[in-house]
DNA sequence: GGTACGATTGTCT
DNA sequence: GACAATCGTACCT
């Protein structure tokens, strides 16, 4: 299933489980918003330039967690798909927050303001905080039974799906963000508004 | 060894 | 609605 192409798993993952396990908690979260990311031939991607240090989990097995750091701020959270070799993965951007709610929303106080429960994974960085997920996680197996991290996907396709441009990727003069490969479930109060599509 | 820049968020006006 | 924050990575010298 994962190792089919981002642009097919992407909208597979809507209303799918991840769960994190911590020290502090279990959160559980229903993804309700993603975008997919082609790789090599995807100039909004990391590994648009090849594999470097920082990708190579992109490029490995399906089903392992790409974490990592925007603006030296944020985490975001990718999942990787498609098979080895090829770095397809989906960003998870944002989610709302099934089980667990008491632990996310003290990791999401600590970390800074939170208005109200529907912001607790609204966004890709607060997703990553309410997961409680940052770059020591990179390159977890979410498919491998008894890890910290495990994701189970829906067992029917969601419905009202609805997609767009991606969020916040530029290159070849702006013709990559008029691929709508951005998915999100339609009018779910957790999809992220930031710049929300037209 | 140095520098430019980014898959965003929270805060201020 | 606009903007500053902040640091790892990539790419250049």
């Amino acid at each position: 299933m994962l190792s089919r192409p981002a642009l097919e798993v992407a909208p597979a993952l809507l209303g799918g489980l991840l769960t994190t396990r911590r020290a502090d908690g279990r959160v559980t979260v229903r993804i309700t918003e993603v975008e997919a990311y082609e790789g090599e031939r995807d100039p909004g991607s990391h590994a648009y330039r090849g594999q470097t240090a920082r990708n190579a989990v992109m490029f490995g097995r399906a089903g392992h967690l790409y974490v990592y750091r925007h603006l030296g701020l944020h985490h975001c959270v990718n999942l990787v798909c498609g098979p080895v070799g090829t770095a397809s993965a989906v960003l998870l951007r944002a989610g709302e927050v099934v089980r667990g709610a008491e632990v996310a929303l003290a990791r999401r106080t600590a970390a800074g303001a939170c208005r109200s429960s529907v912001d607790l994974a609204r966004g890709p960085a607060r997703l990553a905080v309410a997961l409680g997920l940052d770059r020591t996680e990179n390159g977890a197996d979410v498919v491998a039974r008894g890890g910290g991290v495990s994701l189970v996907l829906p067992s029917t396709p969601a419905s009202d799906l609805a997609t767009g441009p991606r969020v916040g990727v530029s290159g070849l003069g702006g013709e990559v963000t008029r691929f709508p490969w951005r998915f999100w479930i339609a009018g779910d109060p957790t999809v992220s508004a930031y710049r929300r599509a037209p």
